[in-house]
DNA sequence: ACATTCACTGGACAGTCGTCCAATAAATAT
DNA sequence: ATATTTATTGGACGACTGTCCAGTGAATGT
């Protein structure tokens, strides 16, 4: 066995090694996202985290640095399985004039679906204007955001669109409607895409592009 | 002294006693917001309101049922102000074209001015995903905001665009660059002025009402 | 086989929290 | 001047907080 042999074995070992505390990890995130989204941050302890996961609070610190990691760690992990699952409705091939609505109707059943997931979103954002600590992660996320919304916009071609314009009105659609649902009003979600469509089919067609729908035949 | 007399002087009693409670009252919610706008709900306890108020904590709970009740005691208070003010500047004699003008630069004023005060109310609506002992004040300052944008649209003659969803247009845009501006970005204000002001011309000339600007001459 | 690192526990620590209340001081009424 | 109501205090209460660490067993390396 040469010396190279036995680097990259140890190489593997301690890939191996880190791999299973991701995982660990990653279990650990999941169990503390199901706490966190029932109670929000400022009311959820680490205690809650460490009962729900069937755990010590020292376990805990033993896989994030303190609170405010896990936490970042947690949202950063939800939200960018989110960002996925959007991404890969806009990559179906789905043709550009019904893009928009396929859109609108994923987000309306992530309300229906994960609406007290999301919540926890808007919670750190709110957060992140009172403790620095969370702004990495909400720039991080909104940056993303806008890069969604970019993606949707090129493909149905307002490409003279602002994205982060686009993101702002999409996002305090889904953000107000959210809030609807949550408090119980199960049309909520229908009123998202009314809403949601109705502002989209407005500041696309300002656009100097193509048309909204059936244009590029 | 006729018995109406005595009645009156004696109703006459009872509203000047509660006037000085309700003034006391005010300016410990003053303190109170001082304290709020600094540290966000979670972070504020009781002790520092008290504190910043040179008073004892239980005179908070003589005047105050528990904390939940402060603290939207607290919003309210702040926010029918806010309102107050951009009433005011609605209800000037400006001429309609410029109106929409005014009134974003009196928001982009307001964040300068006031953003820590302003996070505290998107600290609450955040709040009020989780506890619905906030949704009623949430509901009641949202309420008013959708009222105040619709006196805006029916000034300038757009009576046909949703007063929801142009509140949602500017809270989303306020929002967002009022959190850059805590953060740092001292041009943040500005850059609300043009998005605002960008989004308001989009929205207002897909209305089939008049157009934007020096129409109706 | 033994040594070493890793994963995890459970409890101690030093606070902080909102709430409550007996005692008291100030204001008001009689 | 005295009785009564109102305003305020300061501390007790029990529960809860995030953090830290000595100790323990399991896994891993040699």
């Amino acid at each position: 066995m040469t010396k190279l042999d036995k680097i990259a074995r140890l190489a593997e070992k301690a890939d191996a090694k880190s791999a299973k505390r991701a995982r660990k990890k990653d279990e650990l995130a999941d169990n503390a996202i199901a706490a966190l989204k029932q109670l929000g941050y400022a009311r959820t302890s680490l205690r809650d985290i460490a009962e729900l996961s069937g755990v010590a609070v020292g376990t805990l610190h033993y896989y994030f640095e303190d609170k405010v990691d896990l936490i970042t760690y947690c949202v950063r992990r939800y939200k960018t399985g989110f960002m996925a699952d959007m991404q890969s409705i806009l990559s179906g091939d789905v043709a550009p004039d019904q893009l928009a609505a396929r859109l609108v109707k994923g987000l309306a059943l992530s309300i229906r679906r994960d609406a007290e997931t999301h919540r926890l979103w808007y919670d750190i954002r709110s957060q992140a204007l009172f403790d620095a600590a969370f702004n990495d992660v909400v720039e991080e996320i909104e940056d993303g955001l806008v890069r969604l919304v970019s993606v949707f916009l090129s493909r149905t071609g307002h490409t003279d669109v602002e994205p982060g314009s686009a993101y702002l009105m999409l996002d305090a659609i889904f953000r107000f409607h959210l809030q609807k649902f949550l408090s119980g009003s199960t049309s909520a979600p229908a009123g998202f895409e009314q809403q949601a469509s109705e502002i989209l089919a407005i500041i696309t067609s300002a656009s100097k592009g193509s048309a909204p729908g059936r244009a590029d035949v």
